[in-house]
DNA sequence: CTTAGCACTCTCGCGCCACGAGTGCTAAGA
DNA sequence: TCTTAGCACTCGTGGCGCGAGAGTGCTAAG
């Protein structure tokens, strides 16, 4: 009997638990169970059915005389077939969109995404950085800074700039620094950085002087800063919030927890799975296949930029959560951050 | 009578039973005193010692039928007077600089001090990131990426680079951008950058054409981003370790430690006030003013960059803390610190 | 198939008590 | 005058028992 063969009085009841164990977070008895469903059934005639969902796992009882609460299995087929999402109303979106774009300019966007996803929810709110995308040359520049130090410029894409220091064996004169710089802006401008490395090997094999050497370090240091950059990483904000939860009152979880926020190994393993997917996302509780999360849901959405799907955000709360009205928040939010990232490209 | 007043024996009793509370955790009575201590007395006699030290507010006691515990006023007599450092074996500080190094020519070396700091501690280390030096124009360059945008990248002083994507009204020629960047590096090469902003408004008056309207937009720009860069900020790391002390069993304590720690407002403020000190610098329980930081010491020293004080690290933990452990560990990481950016300027 | 009734289980909070640790005070001794 | 033994007192801790309350599963009747 899986969740698609619960007759609609079980998943009326499920439903109902649910909702109420989300809300009050006590175990639901079958008293106050047969009061709160619209079903006209007596508290004994829900034991029967409690029972039954209890054999399927979806719900169970701490103890004896304590009500029901939902197991994951039990969120999952709540959300999955019986959750009503609230759309949010457009005043609602607007009022995102403002906080999401205070202050536009600032190069802290996605702070601000983590931290609304905070402040919205209660809970704690992350952001992955995006994936960097793939770097082509677009123009260099280098500038002696001391008898044996060059800073090389290196503009990629449309405007991201990066810079190197690059010690030199011998004093480069300003004119074959220019000379270097235009020999990689006419050869290699649009190519890829290892494109551009390969090449640069390819001449030093043929002509064999400082020059090459010097864009050689250069092309080093450009494809390690590269590689360094392709780290995935995330923003979090509202850690703080999670405190408020009697699920982590203990503060042995509560550590364990915050021990995996902060080493993020974990997490972006499970965030770069949703990079994949459509739309919004929920690991429920030991869903997620890392312990720590054991009594933690995340809810992810993917945000794209120019319609390519760049990074993940999402919410990280216990599993009694409010998944009807967190689930359209973060999907809504991923739509704004990918909209203010288009709009300042 | 103060600390100074304070007779051999009374300095004697205080400096015991700190050091037997930092160890065991637990108010220390007059008996484990009396076994502690070298002096000969018994458990009366150092009762009445145990009476003045109450009445001068140096150690209380929880309840009548505890022992005593220092308050913030006695830990501050003992680090003052009654400590004994132990200076770090030549082996520990090659350990701490070896850490420190790890994979040097990362741009994380604030995060791996700060790593460092808690890693060894067990608490949590922070790392303030060094105040910008004054910003003066090294060179700039102008860089035309579409119809209406234009990059500049300005170098600043040694070898720090910022960008800025400028819209402008019209489309600019290369000759235009090149003319543009060599006015200012011709100009105002080594000028701190409100004086080149100056002298661009005074050109504008002078000549009213677009190139001016262009150089104004990037010197606004400029300016907007260092003002950013003054902003300060700390890296923390570690914060877990303080789930591990009984002094933040209590959840309620914990939440406001890290609201504030992520607030991190305060302790800049804090932190702050270190930048003027010469060497190690504490804050004891409520000395800092900041309710939060109630039974938290915060042991901080600058580190400096060419002979300037540029930054504070410290750490942060409960008063009950092994002082004569941590200010020394604290001050060696500042001065490695200072010498690992000196030797990769 | 539903439901009233009932015995059973388990948690929670309360009061109680004994224990241990430590104190302050007093009075005797050096 | 300083030290210390002795003693009464205080207070937190942990164990125990008890009753109340909540909720369950089972059974039998409707």
């Amino acid at each position: 009997m899986s969740s698609g063969e619960l007759n609609e009085r079980a998943q009326q009841l499920l439903k109902t638990l649910v909702e109420c164990y989300i809300r009050d977070g006590q175990p639901v008895g079958s008293r106050s169970l047969a009061r709160s469903s619209d079903l006209d059934l007596s508290p004994a005639s829900i034991r029967n059915v409690m029972a039954d969902l209890e054999e399927l796992g979806l719900v169970s009882s701490p103890h004896t005389s304590a009500g029901r609460v939902p197991t994951a299995q039990g969120y999952r087929v709540f959300v999955n077939s019986l959750l009503s999402v609230q759309l949010l109303q457009s005043e609602e979106v607007q009022r995102l969109k403002r906080q999401l774009d205070v202050e536009g300019a600032r190069p802290d966007l996605l702070d601000r995404a983590s931290r609304l996803l905070s402040g919205v929810t209660h809970m704690a709110g992350l952001v992955t950085v995006p994936r960097p995308e793939q770097a082509l040359l677009r123009h260099v520049e280098f500038l002696r800074l001391s008898e044996n130090r060059v800073l090389a410029i290196f503009v990629l894409n449309d405007s991201a700039v990066q810079n190197y220091v690059i010690r030199t064996a011998r004093t480069f004169a300003d004119a074959e620094l220019t000379q270097a710089a235009n020999y990689l802006n006419a050869h290699f401008r649009g190519k890829r950085l290892d494109e551009v490395r390969r090449g640069v090997v390819e001449a030093m094999r043929e002509v064999k002087d400082n020059v090459t050497a010097l864009l050689q370090a250069a092309m080093d240091l450009a494809e390690e800063t590269q590689r360094g950059a392709e780290q995935r990483d995330y923003v979090l904000a509202g850690q703080t919030n999670l405190m408020n939860f009697s699920e982590f009152s203990n503060v042995g979880t509560l550590r364990h927890l915050f021990e995996a926020l902060a080493e993020k190994r974990d997490l972006l393993h499970l965030l770069d799975r949703c990079l994949e997917s459509k739309g919004v996302q929920l690991f429920i509780g030991d869903e997620s296949g890392y312990e720590v999360l054991g009594n933690c849901s995340l809810v992810t959405a993917p945000y794209a930029k120019d319609g390519k799907v760049i990074g993940v955000l999402g919410v990280i709360g216990p599993t009694r959560m409010a998944y009807e009205r967190v689930i359209p928040i973060v999907d809504v939010t991923a739509k704004l951050l990918g909209a203010a990232l288009n709009s300042r490209q």
